[in-house]
DNA sequence: AAATAAGTTTCAAAATATAGAAACTTTGTT
DNA sequence: AACAAAGTTTCTATATTTTGAAACTTATTT
């Protein structure tokens, strides 16, 4: 898998800017657009809410650092499977939710 | 990073001004706790509401009827890599969000 | 009922993800 | 600088997914 490089942003400066100071309220929520390299760092960013290393939070999943280290980074397409693994070891709720916009319905 | 400025608006903000009001016939929008057996499952309503055979979106994505088949079945865990792929057949709007709580914090 | 279409299952092969371990690099601390 | 902690990369092995093809089952149509 390509790793696509839309990086531009820190995580820290967007959650500032557009989600609000860290601690204010008592939940933090997040809402992306679902690809592989912003589940990367999704995983990362709860990671570091939670203040854990890699390392410990391959302790809670069962795996590895470096295990975690490559799904932070996208460094391949993760299973399903993986992805809930590591989002229940943080205590992440994960919703998707899917459109379906009408105006595309003509395929042909 | 206007453009990556998702949050700015809220999804569901955005959708009502430019493709319509939920609930009204201009889209379908579905939302669920991540799992596998459910992303099966939206890919079969997806795909239903396109009204598409297994065969017609298999030639859409690039595989077998049987892939889609195995697919909507939850067969296997599938990648991201393959989940993005059909949803994008689809032409399908696909997004997550992640909440962390609080109250979860106290690990350790 | 027969024929066709749609969907499912099985088999085997190829591609990819997961895993542990250790070396390596980067970052932070004293 | 020296040291420790955290994160990354590489190597090898194993497990799982993906794939095509064909046989099979279930629905639908004539």
């Amino acid at each position: 898998m390509a790793k696509t490089a839309i990086k531009s942003y820190s995580l820290a400066e967007m959650k500032d800017k557009y989600i609000g100071k860290k601690g204010t309220a008592d939940r933090d929520e997040y809402e992306y657009e679902l690809r592989m390299d912003v589940l990367g760092r999704m995983i990362k960013t709860a990671r570091q809410e939670r203040n854990l290393t890699q390392e410990q939070l391959g302790q809670l999943v069962g795996v590895q650092k470096a295990q975690i280290s490559k799904l932070e980074s996208s460094a391949n397409s993760a299973t399903i499977d993986t992805i809930l693994k590591v989002f229940k070891a943080l205590k992440a709720d994960i919703h998707f939710n899917v459109t379906l916009e009408k105006k595309h319905l003509q395929l042909v």
